[in-house]
DNA sequence: TATTAAATTGTAATAAATACAAATTAGAAA
DNA sequence: TTTCTAATTTGTATTTATTACAATTTAATA
């Protein structure tokens, strides 16, 4: 159940903690790049003891060992995500769903070139999805 | 003074106010990617009736006709970009100072391909700059 | 099992953004 | 130029996200 968790958590050297697992199980488990609020309100069902403030640190300390990472895209609020390989983002500007985008960062090379020591890329777009854009399309008639 | 501010306005068919004027030329003059609260103490100074709000709300109206751009890149608040060209952005995560990095996204053929419509392309790295990078390995020896 | 440093909890404080009503103003029309 | 009106600005009050911190609890080691 948790097999996969404890191991990353012992592999980055964090303590493992009941509330660390659970957050990192529900990040690898729901890609929809949860806010501090969601996986809060997910895991309180379970555990109606856990605070928010918990959330906060365990976030925190997965982020500084890279286990997790987050994201700016949608306005005034952090959203983090399982790190899965590289990729990008893409905020649908209708419905607010943010997809996740298989593509690399062909820049990095330039970035190196700069002489700037390069530790997180990260790439977004913001539009209407193809869902989205299909309905309006139709609504218009044609 | 104000012209090309004016004219930006008028062309976007925004109502010109003082406020937007000096909004706007002092993202023009500042590309420090600066936040509202940042922009609303610079512009106090020679206007100490401005209100906060009315920053949130010019630079609102100036993000919804694309004559600035938002970036979400130091943690939970949003900077502000007067729109110069296509680039990315790179955060140094020791001196803060977020660097204009003028490459292209070459990625925006696969957004197409995928179907989703794309209105606006944003990039960022997170890191050391050179500067902070080189101080570093100055006060380590060698 | 005992110990201790670290983590969790809950409350309080800070900071960023939004909502909204009253006063003011830009710009069109007379 | 003056008048008019819708839009904008202002200031205050809320809401929301995040951080700070002290007391309690717990993970992991000896």
């Amino acid at each position: 159940m948790f097999e996969k968790y404890v191991r990353l958590l012992k592999e980055s050297q964090i303590k493992i903690t009941p509330q660390r697992l659970e957050i990192l199980k529900y990040l690898d488990e729901h890609r929809t790049h949860p806010t501090v609020d969601e996986i809060y309100s997910a895991l309180k069902e379970n555990n109606p003891a856990l605070s928010k403030t918990t959330v906060y640190n365990s976030v925190d300390i997965l982020l500084n060992h890279g286990l997790i990472q987050s994201i700016t895209i949608s306005g005034s609020e952090l959203r983090y995500d399982f790190k899965h390989g590289m990729h990008h983002h893409f905020l649908c500007k209708k419905c607010g769903e943010i997809i996740d985008i298989n593509v690399e960062c062909p820049n990095l090379g330039c970035m190196l070139e700069c002489g700037h020591e390069v530790e997180e890329v990260h790439g977004y777009f913001k539009g209407i999805c193809k869902k989205c854009s299909r309905e309006e399309t139709n609504r218009n008639g044609s």
